[in-house]
DNA sequence: AGCACGCCGACT
DNA sequence: GTCGGCGTGCTC
């Protein structure tokens, strides 16, 4: 007799007040394919609608079962293995999402299908038909535009030209037998073939036929020469030797002297199987970080290295050379830099130690060469990835080391939801396959830095610069006497005559501005309103480039207009972003070149401005966050922080952190050649404990002030901040609901089974951005550990949000130590 | 969320 | 009687 084959998946249309795996049947005829990590199409909901799933496990039974059936297999073979499912079951218990965003996050865009619902006519307008459709006029509508379309249409298309009662009209349409409806997966991307050809005979015999025929075919006498000498090539490549076309290969096919058969190609760029780089020696104290976490390695059991070197002390050698006996045992590597850091430099520097057998994964990637790289690597033949943020995804198996490079870098966590961390995920992973997590920084987080002092983590210190470079000299400049002498601009005293010594001496100097953007606001110079986003409670900034006002929150952007809406008054610029800073250096040393880097000048590629300054010699590099990255330039002996306050007054509890990180990296900025470097940092607070700190260069001070202040006030790593923010269209409706929640969880903590949890939960506050996109967001903050008991928690409680009528049109969504 | 079912008023 | 309004409950 025949089995019931079972199929449990989870469901891209489930949301997560609902998300569970659901059984399905396995129609004979697709129980080949189903097996766990395929993706299929299921009917879901009561209206049956078609949706994505992935097949988490298959099971037979005896008894027959009242379930749906799988309606199609998207893969012809697993696109996760059973430790990648488990992967998205972490991040939903971690990061609150559903089973199917996590699947979503793993895999690779290219990999996506978009599903939809395709309605077409069938059969002829009956006389009863025509009857029915006279009285109703909606279904009639849809059936005259399902016509119009040329008796075929996706339904997102029909909602749009119809409006609402769309669903209601297909039914009747459906049920009078007029229309039917079949649910329809597509790739945004397949796998790119290219045919090979192949000579089918001998050599001679080939040429001997193509020299009988040379005068009158000698495009094939040409593909056929080419061919005796290197028996197989891909069409495109034989077209572009010869001048063939396809149709004379085709032709060619016919005559049987050749064969063609269709070969994936990649769409990646070709690394030399050649290892070009030099023997690594390494100093002694890299030697010690190198042995110890080696030791790590081999011990077999999972563990994470906490690498502290100073900037310049070469922890890129360490890097490259733990990799290199990764790979020699015979296990996989991946390492991960910050989205800036990841320079063709960089790239070019693995690639001559690993040649091809490291994969580079970054934003710049398109689709199909990011796709590409993910297959390579899960065909295993990848030893090492290089990437940035998402890499940490890259299906490596056999996975021996993960390494975070400047590990404390915002850009490791995710703006998309679900808003995961790379670092989490790494050690996650690292966990699972009994591999080595190396954090590597000059400045780690208070954290990672804390969990070395309780022996969590192993500590690596390299406390020397590579060449035993001298550290710059810091000079703090104090603005508020600056503003005291009459000196309004961003350039202080002080940094101006160290501007004019390095541009008579001819060495170059990096400014920094450490904000966010390079673009100004407008004010009415007569009544003092800021243009505001229509859609956001923020104020827009000027974009010189094309004379708009922009929206950093929605992307609304609008004509930026000369006078006043309200008062008439002329409009004025405001704010020190770095073209205002440009037009005061051209005042201050006239003639001098100044380059400007921003997200403005972003577009034309940072690398080739780079180029520009180093090459040229352009005396003034005048920037944002982007030039305080692993830049290295000879000839740089002063850097200047504009502003080191913006940084440090900011709400969040990792602002101290941030900035002492930033304004360290800028400082090691400063004299790399053999010329000693001095660096200006431009404060109003200079006896600020974290500026003084950064000036020194002190890290251990640094961290113990920090340490105690967070003790203190109970912020990570003594307690974890979940962010739970509510937001909807109207701002009472939101206020409310966040504070029933409110009051919901101190509810549920005042029971005797949550004595033991020492949670603190405060708000409702405002989010600091109170409306974005017309939606306005309030915030409560739970404080305590973010345990697995907490999770389940916090879960409930957002399943019960989701499943609240009153909360109908708001949404919920929490957030864990968020960076910003 | 998105959809069907069900129970009420307004209408031919 | 029947059409369509919105509240209610479920998603294998």
């Amino acid at each position: 007799m025949e089995e019931t084959v079972i199929a449990r998946v989870a469901v891209a249309a489930a949301t997560y007040a609902f998300d569970k795996p659901y059984d399905y049947l396995v129609p004979a005829a697709l129980q080949a394919k189903a097996a766990p990590g395929v993706r299929v199409t299921v009917p879901f909901g009561r209206g049956n609608k078609g949706s994505e799933a992935i097949i988490l496990s298959v099971r037979t039974e005896s008894e027959r079962q009242e379930l749906k059936y799988v309606l199609e297999v998207l893969d012809d073979g697993p696109v996760l293995d059973q430790e990648e499912l488990r992967l998205a079951f972490w991040l939903r218990e971690r990061y609150f999402c559903t089973i199917y965003d996590g699947v979503k996050t793993i895999l690779p865009a290219g990999l996506w299908y978009r599903v939809r619902e395709v309605y077409h006519i069938v059969g002829d307008l009956t006389e009863e038909a025509s009857e029915v459709l006279g009285r109703k006029a909606r279904a009639r509508e849809v059936y005259a535009v399902l016509l119009a379309e040329g008796g075929q249409a996706e339904l997102e298309t029909l909602k749009d030209r119809c409006g609402d009662g769309v669903t209601a009209a297909l039914r009747e349409l459906a049920d009078l037998g007029l229309i039917t409806s079949e649910t329809t997966a597509l790739r945004r991307l397949s796998d790119k073939l290219v045919r090979r050809v192949s000579l089918a005979v001998p050599p001679e015999e080939a040429m001997a036929a193509a020299e009988a025929k040379r005068k009158t075919a000698p495009l094939r006498y040409e593909v056929l020469r080419l061919l005796a000498t290197v028996g197989s090539a891909l069409s495109p490549d034989i077209c572009y030797f010869t001048g063939a076309s396809a149709a004379t290969l085709r032709a060619l096919e016919k005559t049987g002297l050749v064969t063609m058969e269709k070969e994936e190609q990649y769409r990646v760029p070709r690394l030399s199987d050649q290892i070009t780089g030099a023997p690594i020696a390494l100093n002694e104290e890299q030697q010690r970080a190198f042995d110890g976490i080696l030791a790590l390695t081999r011990s077999g059991e999972a563990a994470c290295a906490l690498l502290h070197g100073v900037t310049g002390s070469g922890k890129t050698q360490v890097y490259l050379r733990l990799l290199q006996e990764v790979v020699a045992a015979g296990k996989t590597g991946m390492i991960l830099v910050p989205e800036i850091a990841l320079t063709p430099q960089m790239m070019e520097k693995f690639s001559a130690y690993f040649g091809s057998k490291v994969a580079m994964l970054h934003s710049s990637l398109r689709l199909s060469e990011r796709y590409d790289q993910w297959k390579r690597i899960r065909r295993g033949e990848v030893q090492v990835v290089l990437g940035t943020r998402s890499a940490v995804f890259a299906p490596l198996r056999n996975l021996g080391m993960i390494i975070l490079d400047e590990e404390q870098e915002n850009s490791y966590q995710s703006e998309q939801l679900p808003r995961y961390h790379a670092r989490d995920v790494a050690k996650y992973r690292c966990v699972e396959a009994k591999a080595t997590l190396v954090l590597g920084s000059a400045t780690p987080t208070v954290e990672s830095m804390y969990a070395a002092q309780c022996g969590r983590y192993h500590l690596f210190s390299i406390r020397d610069r590579y060449n035993a470079q001298p550290l710059p000299e810091v000079i703090l400049a104090d603005l508020r006497e600056e503003v005291r002498a009459g000196n309004s601009g961003a350039i202080s005293g002080v940094l101006r005559r160290e501007l004019e010594e390095n541009i008579r001496r001819g060495e170059q100097s990096i400014l920094f501005l450490n904000r966010r953007g390079s673009s100004r606001m407008l004010v009415c110079g007569e009544c003092g309103a800021v243009p505001e986003c229509p859609r956001c409670s923020v104020p827009m900034t000027y974009h010189s480039a094309n004379g708009r006002l922009m929206c950093h929150y929605c992307g609304h952007s609008e004509r930026a207009e000369e006078t006043c809406d309200d008062c008439g008054g002329l409009m004025k610029h405001v704010g020190v972003g770095t073209q205002k800073v440009e037009e005061e250096l051209h005042q201050l040393f006239p003639g001098v070149e100044v380059l400007r880097m921003d997200a403005d000048t972003a577009a034309g590629g940072h690398e080739k401005l780079l180029r520009a300054f180093e090459k040229k010699k352009i005396p003034i590099l005048l920037g944002t966050q982007m030039v305080a990255k692993g830049l290295d330039f000879e000839n740089v002996t002063l850097v200047g922080v504009l502003a080191a306050d913006l940084s440090l007054y900011v709400d969040s509890y990792r602002a101290a952190e941030r900035t002492f990180s930033l304004l360290t990296q800028v400082v090691g900025r400063a004299g790399r050649g053999d010329k000693r470097g001095r660096a200006v940092i431009q404060t109003y607070t200079p006896d600020n404990d974290v500026i003084v700190n950064a000036a020194h260069q002190d890290y251990d001070a640094f961290y113990r002030a920090e340490l105690r202040l967070r003790r203190l006030r109970r912020y990570p790593p003594f307690a974890d901040l979940f962010t739970l923010t509510v937001s909807g269209g109207e701002e009472g409706a939101v206020l409310r609901a966040a504070a029933k929640l409110r009051d919901g969880l101190k509810m549920g903590l005042s029971y005797p089974t949550a004595a033991n949890m020492s949670v603190e939960v405060v708000g409702p506050a405002p989010a600091p951005v109170l409306k974005v996109n017309n939606r306005y967001r309030y915030r409560l903050f739970w404080i305590g550990k973010n345990d697995h008991q907490t999770r389940e928690i916090l879960a409930h409680y957002l399943k019960a949000f989701h499943s609240q009528k009153e909360n109908k049109g708001l949404s919920l969504f929490i957030d864990c130590n968020a960076l910003e």
